[in-house]
DNA sequence: ATGGCTTGAGTGTCAAGA
């Protein structure tokens, strides 16, 4: 089964890939983020009509997010949460539910994020992420005390370490590679999720998100961004992980393409 | 080099992304 996460930048014009994808990988559980979409423009009976339950949380513009699981195996999502509870945020950066087997056995909580930016360290954007982030792991902590079967994926805008930065001297404490930003994922680590693209050999250089600026993708100048992090439950069963850079090669791609993590449930 | 693309909003041009 096939977990994923796939920052889109605008559902509205990314809508054709992402049927695409969902034919090509059927994904049992999938997490975006940047739908761009207010609730009532969101393409819930096209989604349907993939074979999908779906479940969505978006504003005007910015933000927004969308929990998608293959109605083949899966009830639709349950105990659905829409931001932090412990963090009141008018972005719709958050979603979780839980999902259910058809047959009724409890497979997973699955939540998906869109992690603030922070434009630039040292900024009111950066504190923003700061407080968020640090809100976000207090939330993450009561939710594993419930939910020992947790996958949090999402567009984490932090490299988690150099190996995911094409040129980290040119990042060196900057936005998305601070040692802050560091931190923070850190403490989710210690609270027992697991970095599912390291749990497995790893080709050199993968990325998942290249700026659309000086032809960032053709050069691979690119940085891992987007994760799959698992509770140590879902650890143990997970048998594969990688990135799929097939969608950022099509005509007006998104700038991030999806991770992906399979997982025996 | 603070640009360089892309999107949404909205019709001129800017904010925001990463």
């Amino acid at each position: 089964m096939k977990i994923a996460s796939w920052n889109v930048n605008s559902l509205r014009v990314r809508l054709p890939h992402l049927l695409d994808w969902l034919v090509t990988s059927r994904p049992a559980m999938l997490g975006l983020q940047e739908t761009k979409l207010t609730d009532d423009k969101f393409p819930q009976k096209e989604i349907e009509s993939a074979g999908y339950h779906v479940v969505f949380a978006g504003q005007p513009t910015y933000n927004g997010v969308a929990l998608l699981v293959d109605a083949a195996h899966f009830q639709p999502p349950h105990n659905v949460q829409i931001n932090n509870p412990l963090f009141p945020d008018d972005q719709a950066r958050l979603i979780a539910a839980d999902i259910y087997a058809t047959q009724g056995k409890k497979a997973m909580r699955l939540i998906c994020g869109y992690i603030p930016n922070g434009s630039e360290v040292g900024s009111e954007k950066f504190d923003y992420k700061r407080r968020w982030l640090t809100a976000c792991a207090a939330w993450i902590q009561q939710e594993l005390v419930t939910h020992p079967r947790l996958a949090f994926v999402g567009d984490f805008n932090i490299a988690p370490d150099d190996r995911d930065v094409h040129d980290p001297a040119l990042w060196h404490e900057k936005i998305l590679c601070s040692t802050a930003e560091r931190q923070h994922l850190e403490a989710l680590f210690k609270l027992g999720l697991s970095d599912a693209y390291r749990l497995h050999e790893q080709p050199a250089q993968q990325y998942s998100w290249w700026d659309y600026r000086e032809a960032a993708f053709r050069r691979n100048r690119g940085l891992r961004i987007d994760l799959i992090l698992l509770s140590a439950e879902l650890a143990a069963a997970c048998t594969a992980s990688g990135i799929d850079a097939g969608p950022r090669r099509l005509e007006k791609p998104s700038d991030h393409t999806p991770v992906w993590a399979d997982v025996r449930l």
